[in-house]
DNA sequence: ATCTATTTTTAGGTTAATCTAAATTTTTTT
DNA sequence: AAAAAAATTTAGATTAACCTAAAAATAGAT
């Protein structure tokens, strides 16, 4: 049987809150990320345990099961394979994509989504630097580190955001901070933990702890 | 407000029966075409006559008022875009698009539209050879007719189908009829109306009556 | 012009996904 | 360990899009 756009986006939310770990996910936060109320939760996850697409115990949270997880897989893989057509071949930005993506992840066609796989070229990463679940569902989650945690001196290169609202990437945009760049912490204030960086090599800047907070680097 | 999926389906289906001369269509004829009942219709055009879609009197059938006749518009700019899509940058077959098309047209975004549009370079027709709406909203619908009009020892350019069923695409692919072609009509049948014809000055064939009947052709 | 057949609408239900309010279970605090 | 607080579930409604069966309106045939 086939899964609504409402069951994908469930399973979608239930991956990403329950992290690497498969934690156990609670309602109210499923209610938060779902936008609806606690008691509409309950409903769905009866439904989906009913499908055998998730583990549900009542008052004791949810886990995605082995057919949960590759559905909410594959969600996520058409995601970000349409972020990047949307950024490589149409020509958005960065800050443009995530709702359209939004909607394009529950179009229903695997050998749709293999074509555009290989239009785009087998792409690894979209464009916020999110690893792509290839075809058979490995997703392998690359060990970027977050920038607060790189030293004085150190010399990371970016490759991701952790927060992809398009206010923030906006901000990069205007910082001059985009995917791949080279960031050098060139001194961390101590008072608010704002730090100087080099980018590039070429221009310096001042970025707020809450920006270093957001930005996945790799040593180089 | 926002038009559902299956208010714009309705809309789309009511453009495409009530022609150019925008006649009235009957209640069981929309049952027909949306696979529901009568009973369901009829909810749905009190729905769409509400908001102003169409034109509705009880058992007088229905006509699309001009703002439901833009967004039917829109929603066949956008089919046939994403078909263009799918044909000439995913490499699907002309037989293969319809239904894919059919879930891509009613994702909602302008922006995207005109940046697909840009970026398969402004087609004007689709794989099946159906007019592309512009921006605006104007579709010119191009006076090609159908084979079976033409006269014998005519030469004439395939340049569309009537029929877009699968099973009717493929059978062109194997007999090499494809959009653009040349077709000579050598001879006609009498018994059964079929056609010697010539594709291309280089391959003869014969073809049914009900293959005639569903080939737009223009005369060179 | 009337009767019959067809078409369309109304009436009353169903299902998926939501809601509010109330009840229940779990967790935390004292 | 009992009370209070928080989280979760149940109960009972709502809305969109559908359904069946019955009623009403239109169209067709004599």
């Amino acid at each position: 049987m086939q899964n609504s756009f409402t069951e994908e986006n469930y399973l979608k939310i239930i991956h990403a809150l329950s992290g690497r770990e498969g934690l156990e996910v609670s309602t109210n936060a499923l209610a938060e990320s779902t936008s609806t109320r606690a008691a509409s939760v309950t409903d769905m996850l009866r439904k989906l345990a009913e499908k055998g697409l998730i583990h549900y115990k009542k008052y004791q949270g949810v886990r995605l099961t082995e057919a949960g997880e590759k559905v909410a897989i594959n969600v996520i893989r058409k995601h970000r394979l349409w972020e990047v057509f949307l950024v490589e071949k149409l020509g958005f930005g960065w800050d443009e994509v995530h709702d359209i993506a939004e909607e394009l992840e529950h179009i229903p066609s695997d050998h749709l989504v293999e074509r555009l796989d290989a239009f785009l070229g087998h792409p690894r990463f979209d464009p916020h630097g999110d690893p792509i679940p290839d075809a058979k569902g490995n997703l392998t989650e690359p060990d970027y580190f977050i920038l607060t945690e790189a030293q004085i001196g150190e010399k990371v290169r970016m490759m991701g955001v952790l927060d992809h609202a398009p206010s923030f990437l906006q901000h990069l945009d205007r910082a001059g901070i985009t995917l791949g760049c080279l960031i050098e912490i060139t001194e961390i204030n101590e008072y608010d933990k704002s730090a100087s960086v080099q980018i590039n090599e070429n221009h310096t800047l001042f970025i707020s702890l809450e920006v270093s907070k957001n930005l996945l680097v790799q040593r180089r």
